[in-house]
DNA sequence: CTAAAATTATACCGATTGGTATAAAAAATG
DNA sequence: CATTTTTTATACCAATCGGTATAATTTTAG
């Protein structure tokens, strides 16, 4: 069970994380938290010990949500190479799951906090190694499995795919034209038929 | 002949073009203007109607540079398909470039100013358009020459290889590591290949 | 239900923000 | 070279920035 302090912790977090996600570090002013939380500075400062504390909270709360999901969705098949079709999927409804939560948090604080906030750029850095990682193993697993050709460089692959999807998700939102990622998807489909596939 | 105001003028967008490029419009002062500038606010809004106005100056200045880059390399050869190549080229050494630069303009201003600086924005859009449009004639002039495939479909190549470039240029700054680029370049190069080639 | 502890609101801090009016300086023009 | 025009520096503006000390309030625990 959660005490009231708990909730308003993670109500601050729920509510400021888009703020921050859509506009950047700089961008997003104290004001516009407390005016967005209803709170004053003083609830934002008794929870959080300064304006880019809770930024990293938001962050890991958003990217954490985002790898959860794309998880979840992967276990809706049993083969690792079909979980690997999994992921594009999940990516195909991307640009509208991005547009709820102020858009790609990857990209954005990426971008934002390279030379601005060192430590949330670390974070962003984790969350790209998370992403990799986890379809790396889905390609070491469809070799064991005997789905996937055996000489295929796994991280190599997770890294072109992991290139390509955020390719697409930053063509898609700047010129604002989902074909870029529905097409992207159907190009590392048809990567994972005639590259990976044994 | 430039009049000393309009030296100024170019001294002033020169010196600051990197500095929003590499911390965002939000994040770079005016006092990060006049202190990299040597002027002061009067010079600065005698030149520029505000911060703003500036910050197109800027980017407008990069982007002509980088897209004047990308077509003089292209003239290394008179075959549009070893122009596609000279493109991919182009990009391998990127990195490099972008380093000296302030990173990718067209990644960077179209992350930061897709939801502060709706002009600006405009403008990213604007260059994108160019880019692509200059590797889908490309395309074009290699199916004329009989170098390219007459089925293939222009436009939708040229996306495809856009955004394929933008993501390694997002994964090499993000990660430091240069090999994104330079992997995604031998990638295209082989979709040339084996998709494009007559 | 009361007392102690934690949380939130208020009021304030100095520093900095983008921008401007005006005066001083420099450049362009005849 | 003198005069007009343009450009730059100075000094200032209100507004906002992130952050804090303290008092009021609410929550928790006995």
């Amino acid at each position: 069970m959660l005490t009231k302090a708990e909730q308003t912790t993670e109500f601050i977090i729920q509510t400021v994380a888009p703020i921050f996600n859509k506009n950047g570090y700089a961008a997003t002013s104290l004001s516009d938290i407390t005016k967005a939380t209803g709170l004053t500075k003083g609830a934002i400062y008794g929870n959080f010990k300064n304006k880019e504390e809770l930024a990293i909270a938001a962050f890991k709360m958003t990217e954490g949500n985002m790898i959860r999901r794309i998880i979840d969705h992967q276990s809706l098949s049993e083969s690792p190479i079909e979980k690997l079709f999994l992921v594009t999927d999940f990516y195909r409804n991307y640009y509208n799951y991005t547009q709820e939560i102020g858009g790609c948090p990857v990209l954005n604080m990426g971008v934002d906090a390279k030379y601005q906030v060192p430590v949330l750029f670390e974070q962003v850095q984790l969350t790209i190694t998370r992403i990799q990682n986890n379809v790396a193993k889905l390609i070491d697993a469809g070799k064991k499995h005997q789905e996937i050709k055996k000489n295929v460089d796994s991280m190599l692959y997770a890294k072109r795919l992991y290139s390509m999807i955020t390719g697409a998700i930053f063509m898609t939102h700047t010129m604002e034209d989902n074909s870029y990622l529905l097409e992207t998807m159907d190009q590392i489909d048809n990567m994972i038929h005639k590259q990976l596939k044994r």
